[in-house]
DNA sequence: GATGAATGAGCGTTCATTCAT
DNA sequence: TATGAATGAACGCTCATTCAT
């Protein structure tokens, strides 16, 4: 049974109140984040935040201490999803069919079903002030880290040529690369993701072939 | 002899305005570039830029239109020097040796020479409103063409299994996002052009490995 | 026996009520005493005082019908402290006595226990709206009678030479003058009430001289 | 003849423009002064300064850094002008006649000239954040410095009896306080500045008596 | 009595742009 | 050409107050 900070047992009318509060504050980021995928995060002011999630300016502020607050938890939100979707693909498989499966995660599943979080994530996060520079270069950090990570594993296979950390560091900076260009390119200002099927498919064969001589 | 817009013959004076005017086009442009690397794009107002260029406010407005003329016109000159530096190094050799020589030219020189230029193209004039979106995905759209069109020479030799115009178009697309990742994970936000000059080697190998399958 | 409103006898446990619903009256009062003097007026929100105060800021406003209304019963709550404190000396004695003991009160002891509460009735209390400034001058009014008054009684002595009731308010004004001055000088921003001592000795010889022909 | 800062002959044109500009920011800040004292300084508002001084807000930001700043302008500039009044009538005689001249010069003079300065120095500048603070403390120490050094060149004759420079300066509080006492009872929370010649007087012969014993 | 989420008017400040000189 | 004073719409944010639970 839920408790509350005292230990004590919750009232069923606190639960529905906490329910209630963290589906208010999901409804708020998620309207901003439609939002400031169509007009950009700077075009995109509080008060039209508030008027869209049918809320006041007041409560947008009582759920998120600034406008930077919404765009880091944005970041935040958006790389752990897109993490979870990419990285579960690496799991699955301790051979280069993982990188084939996360590819195809990213641009035939995750590009089609969030162009927006794409969107945000690849463009309109970019060159906002220190704060979400930080909290993006994190996310970037650990999603080539999760690549880099992937790479080790693939080649301590005895067969492969051993190449360095750093080397094999600089390889996951690629495949990031590739993943930002190529739904960037197709995604955002092509505007069309229909096709980005057969886009994934080449992407993914890019990136295989470059990791040829790793392993 | 220099003739002006009525086909006159320019006076002494008249072409001396004419390059202290062109001369205080470029100073301009330069002490822009320079502070919007340095503070962002939004963060930079068209007064500093006045005040660093040693001119009024009244005298920026009258070589640029706007301030997003001014991004416009940095994306512009950024893009030009981009492309020479890089396209160039295709253009000498019709093999793939083309290609590494143009990765060292971006990796080794221009990004060392150049980190605004690269800060502004890749991070501070992301996500700045639709008409620098357009000069940005044009430049972009410029460079993937220059590198498609290398690509199908390379790949109208005999030998070379064919692939698609559409595959060769992508596979230049993760070219650019790999210059792009890579130059940002390392220039702009690790700070340590210093060892940029390994990253460009191992950069360079994953794309010409990556590029194995199309020559 | 205690009664309530209805005048019916209190039961023990309305007492309790009673007694803990005075202290949490008094606990919030005295928070906001202190946030008040630390902080100031304007830069202290109710929200503040409520945290400080571990309660919701509901219950602040069940307490006390407005943020105005803390700082007026601040107000009257240091003014009685303080009227009470210095004219306990007033009338303890009906000589010129009774004034250099109300000063030594006031300076030895008032400043040297209370500088949260000085602060607040000479300082962050003054330029705080309408009725707070109402409310200001009533103690102001007050005091200033106060201290009229004993040197109405001291100048009724046949031997003093007869002044207006109007010079011995305008004395009485001169008085608490000195009293805030001083105060404001050393204790609030000299930051140094250890020196109180010896200013308190000089002020009172001031005011005593300042008397000499009132007496 | 006027020289502009690269010590060339200022144009006409020039002169007029830089007096208007100066008549300008004099217009600004005498309305602000009038506001602030007519309503309270957190009950102006930067528009309604910008209203009714005619200009936008904009122009009031181009004189005046904050809404802070103006107060702190208006402190500087009546603190200046109230040391000039009383301050030369100290120095026009040194006995205590000086001391007599710059109580009327105040009482009779400034009070009933200036009732908004008054304010703005007595009270609406009061408990307003820091940097007002140290701004009004400031003149308030130069204030009771002026009449420190008043009192010494006074006691410094033969026939005083000597007192030690800390006693002089708590006398010198302790007049300041009179001054700023009488003149916020009378002036400001009467509302009865009538009355004020009376009132000088007999705050000038405290004071008087009050330094019966330093001269 | 107590809670704290919700409100929304109001404010200080910024800054791209204009235009008379 | 060059200047810089002037504009004013727009924005992020605060906080006293209310009220359903």
């Amino acid at each position: 049974m839920k408790k509350n900070h005292n230990n004590k047992t919750l009232s069923r009318s606190a639960i529905r109140r906490q329910r209630e509060k963290e589906q208010r504050y999901n409804s708020i980021l998620r309207v901003a984040e439609s939002l400031i995928a169509k007009k950009g995060y700077n075009q995109t002011s509080m008060e039209e935040i508030a008027d869209s999630s049918e809320v006041s300016v007041g409560t947008v502020y009582f759920y998120f201490k600034s406008k930077d607050d919404i765009l880091i938890s944005l970041i935040d939100d958006i790389g752990k999803l897109l993490r979870k979707t990419i990285g579960e693909e690496f799991l699955k498989s301790s051979s280069l069919e993982g990188f084939r499966n996360a590819g195809f995660a990213f641009f035939d599943d995750f590009c089609m079903a969030y162009p927006e979080k794409v969107s945000i994530i690849f463009r309109e996060a970019v060159g906002q002030g220190e704060k979400a520079e930080l909290k993006r270069n994190e996310f970037f950090n650990r999603l080539t880290n999760d690549i880099k990570n992937a790479l080790i594993r693939i080649s301590k296979k005895p067969e492969s040529s051993k190449l360095s950390d750093k080397s094999l560091e600089i390889i996951a900076v690629c495949i990031v690369g590739i993943y930002n260009q190529v739904s960037s390119h197709y995604v955002l200002f092509k505007n069309r993701p229909d096709e980005i099927v057969n886009i994934g498919k080449n992407a993914v064969s890019f990136i295989f072939d470059g990791m040829g001589n790793c392993v």
